[in-house]
DNA sequence: ACGATTTAGTTAAGCGCTTTCTTAATTTGC
DNA sequence: GCAAATTAAGAAAGCGCTTAACTAAATCGT
């Protein structure tokens, strides 16, 4: 039936330590050896069984991606990226998408660790942080993309979300918007951008408070949702900084369908730079942040991680990039 | 290191036997054993391991998914059901995107078949036939997703294309275009469509030829690139039926460059109903697919396909459903 | 109460590979 | 030309699990 490394030692008249020796192109032999065998492989079609070869000590050549949800254009990016990265190093990549879910999360986390993947890449916000340390303590490699580790010794890939938001609100601010309200989510990455978001405010001299601060859950509905709540303020912001595109998408649409001009009446600006950005109208003015470049890193990083080329957790930040575009406008005076 | 079934049974003091059946839930045994050999597994943080249990014979609980792009909002959509159901049905599941390069293709199949996957979803079209035949003979279930099999006796799941393209170029014709263009990709799926679009135009009453057909690869770009191609014909069609949205929303966003008018000036019908078909502006009239139940039909038809349950190649198609949205509008004489 | 059944649990082979020892075959030095 | 050093190839154990075949223990019928 399936062809193994005996059919091909038989057919090759080795033993199958030899095969083995110039599948993985260890040991001596001759040279003449060599290619009688990867003839024979080659005519038998043989591939060596991943999972044998992992039962006996190597890896399983898989990573483990967790996501928030791949249908998100932000993430669905990202693990474009990360996975024709992965797939040059050699390894392919299981996605798991949580929901942010807890019950998710450690059902996914369960399940890829019984398939052995040889690395954990987690873009999921957890919430259980004891399952992330069973991971560390047993050894296997972590790093967390898009959001810090925290007190968890591990390395992350994140944007510098502080900055991020920072730049986004100085933005608004600059363009002489005074009430600004901002949408986050829960993520860690999200609160950096509201400390951005404050610091940036208070710079500029105005008051912060809380009720300015918006949490919802990345969708277009929530952002629309939102933008209802926010319209039910007795004081009229004239800017909405949104954590991510998605977000922003709704309150753009819930603005269209209130008659709410764009950005006359109210100026927007997202995170994320995805697709939807530009092919919105009007495009939007959005924080960046480098898919690419984070995606390649994310899985350098892990691939040494797993080769034990070095193991010191650190906190890769990437700058994020305002990419200005037509839903924030100068503050018209009424 | 790490626990294994060896340690399960030392500690409860059984033999390893026994704990495999308890762990597969087969065989007999007291109640107590059973209770013991649990609560064991359960202190020691035992997980089976995956690569072990396979190589005995068991399945890989792994789906292998081959996509064009995973960063295509129709695919990562199709991509997040196809995950949600197979995690359901207690499969992971492996994304390769192939960008429909007959190399990706050839080494994302035989990775996947070196791990084993247990079955494939392959919803990337395929130039070399045979590579599906190997996996076919090989015993390896396989359906294909959002495109025939041809020839290849396979179950495959897709949209009905000829309809949907049909009832696109159908509706444009319905309000008086005339002179319409068709944008395609060079995907089976694709060809059917423009099938439809031909039955349609002569249905109608009208002369089909082959300068109406552009064809390209799916992208923002592409469909810009390809507006300014039709954009030099000495007749100016008054409607572009673009076979997927992503080149409807090039082709959007061309025209606004080119300051034409949608729809006043040209109507535009896309395919696929992505998030994008409603972000952008206009919105987008598009053919949707039912993204979520064909998702669960592909997964449910694998499963019963690796359980045996079945094995008769069918083609299922799902109906399309022409929604109408703001790109496309009733011809006005000039 | 005793053999016949049924039930509970064990032994051991085997899945397809890697790897450490060994041994056999070559090559080298003088 | 022969022992010493080097190189090529093989034997066998082991990775963590499943399962068929088997044995021991419990249950049953009469």
């Amino acid at each position: 039936m399936k062809i193994t490394i005996y059919d091909v030692a038989e057919k090759a008249g080795v033993s199958i330590a030899t095969v083995s020796k110039v599948i993985n192109n260890t040991g001596n032999m001759r040279d003449t050896t060599r290619q009688k065998v990867m003839k024979v492989m080659e005519e038998l079609n043989y591939f060596p069984s991943v999972m044998a070869s992992a039962l006996t000590g190597k890896k399983t050549q898989t990573l483990g991606l967790l996501v928030p949800d791949i249908s998100n254009p932000f993430f669905s990016e990202m693990a474009r990226t990360i996975e024709d990265r992965a797939h040059e190093r050699g390894l392919s990549v299981i996605m798991c998408s949580t929901d942010e879910d807890e019950e998710k999360e450690k059902k996914y986390l369960e399940l890829l660790r019984r398939k052995q993947v040889d690395g954990f890449i987690i873009a999921s916000s957890f919430h259980e942080k004891k399952l992330l340390e069973d991971i560390k303590s047993a050894g296997i490699p972590l790093v967390m993309l898009t959001q810090d580790a925290g007190s968890l010794g591990v390395t992350s890939v994140s944007v510098d979300d502080f900055t991020g938001g920072y730049e986004a609100t100085s933005h608004l601010l600059s363009l002489g918007h005074q009430n600004i309200v901002i949408i986050t989510e829960q993520r860690l990455s999200s609160k950096m951008r509201l400390y951005g978001f404050r610091e940036a405010y208070e710079t500029y001299g105005y008051n912060y408070d809380e009720s300015m601060v918006y949490q919802t859950v990345a969708s277009i509905e929530n952002g629309k949702t939102c933008l209802e709540e926010i319209l039910k303020r007795s004081d009229q912001p004239t800017a909405v900084f949104a954590c991510n595109d998605l977000i922003a998408i709704g309150v753009i649409q819930g603005a269209r369908e209130q008659g709410i001009r764009i950005p006359q009446d109210l100026s927007i600006v997202g995170f994320d730079n995805t697709i939807l950005a530009t092919t919105t109208v009007p495009s939007l003015t959005t924080v960046a942040q480098p898919v690419n470049e984070m995606g390649k890193k994310v899985v350098d990083v892990i691939v040494s991680n797993i080769n034990k080329e070095e193991e010191n957790a650190e906190r890769i930040l990437f700058k994020p990039k305002l990419i200005v575009r037509d839903t924030s406008a100068r503050l018209t005076s009424k």
